[in-house]
DNA sequence: CGTTGGTTTGAGGAAACTCAAAACCGGTGG
DNA sequence: CCACCGGTTTTGAGTTTCCTCAAACCAACG
């Protein structure tokens, strides 16, 4: 089921059922949990079945930077055994399960597994392009469209993974966790927020977002998946 | 000599030996000149020897966003291959050094030695930590603090590979360029400029940063560098 | 000696922030 | 059933940061 989350690479029955061993040990972790604290040094990795999960670190004053969100199928800390501790924290949003595992067990699949290797490969670029991304939208857009960008992202990566249902996704953040993403204060997220509602623009309920006119969402929010390299992955 | 670029792992003197070999096919190329281009599909892969370079990217609008600087023994496009296409550009800031490769010499050498495959990897995760860095100091520092961030972080990075000198550092940026990696206008990047000169806490004149009191300038940006990984790099 | 790219200065305006405080809402305990 | 609680959302007013637009300045270059 969720074994289609790597969308680099053409997967094998015999893939996916490597992988459908791995997602069995999966554990339950409540909403608002570290996964992984800063500074820890740990030979184990961490996986996002489901739920939500946010890469984060706190200032010395207590403000917070929320710089990646973790959709499902995507590693926490896949590679800190190479820089020997976390430079960052990692917490679920909401009530998640996870596979925890170690760094040997990755590494052996991997080996014996090139398919879910490349795939794995593939999952790690695009984040690293999404960063990317969201360096270009906190530098270079008004938090309006900002936001709206984000949204779009987060629409298409929901998609991905098939968790686009009547036209909307579950996106189970406060609005203060919203502005820490974003790199804005909790009011001005709201006020945000609330003009692109006045506009039709999108719905954010009980922690779920609709999108009525994505086509029109993405065209205000200057908003191009290309980054996202959707296309390679579809056709393989 | 550039040859220490790899701070992660412990190299003998047959990997030096492979480095020196692979750069020695360097290439020189003039400042503002795109090393490859948003979109480009290549097997080939480029890497910085001397001189300084920048990923970006431009908006529909115009306005650009630099998301990185790639400093001497960093990979441009490491892992396109994976990804199909370059979902932005890389261009040089000032005249450098560049030696372009194929995708088929890098992985045998991956293969071959070990230690740089893993050095290697060890530069790419540092650069993740990096651009995560940049998103924290964009969303949640105002600009003169961010600007004095980044100075420090550049200032360490050009430490790590030996190109402090006289307690500054070579960084041939326009203003222009450093408010496109900064996010903010160049008009406000020249203000935040005056305002930290004249309180003598850096100085930037001819493409040359130096820091009077480097602990001070830290101190005032809250700068941390824990996620250089320096202490890992240089312990092995 | 005009052109060009980069730096500098000024003034007014918009975006985002700070500091409160009020309203809301699901749970908990009396 | 209702008062209370903590966390979240919402509203308001005044302030700071940063932006826009425009023009001067300057050194390098042909």
């Amino acid at each position: 089921m969720a074994a289609r989350l790597c969308h680099g690479a053409e997967l094998t029955g015999e893939d996916i059922e490597r992988l459908e061993r791995l997602f069995a040990e999966k554990q339950d972790v409540a909403a608002r949990i570290d996964l992984i604290s800063r500074g820890e040094r740990v030979d184990s990795v961490r996986l996002v079945v489901s739920g939500l999960a946010a890469r984060y670190k706190l200032l010395p004053d207590g403000r917070r930077s929320i710089m990646a969100l973790l959709l499902p199928g995507e590693f926490c800390d896949l590679h800190v055994g190479v820089l020997g501790h976390m430079d960052h924290s990692v917490m679920t949003l909401a009530p998640s399960e996870v596979v925890i595992t170690s760094q040997r067990e990755i590494d052996v699949m991997m080996q014996e597994f090139p398919n879910i290797r490349l795939g794995m490969r593939w999952v790690d670029l695009v984040d690293q392009a999404i960063t990317r991304e969201w360096l270009v939208n906190m530098g270079r857009r008004r938090a309006d469209r900002q936001m709206a960008h984000f949204f779009c992202e987060i629409h298409h990566r929901m998609a991905m993974i098939g968790a686009v249902t009547d036209g909307g996704y579950a996106l189970p953040m406060t609005q203060e966790e919203l502005a820490d993403t974003l790199g804005i204060t909790p009011v001005h997220a709201l006020r945000v927020l609330q003009s692109l509602r006045q506009n039709d623009l999108v719905q954010f309920q009980e922690g779920r977002i609709t999108i009525p006119d994505l086509a029109a969402f993405e065209a205000f929010a200057g908003f191009d998946g290309d980054y996202l390299h959707l296309r390679e992955a579809k056709e393989g």
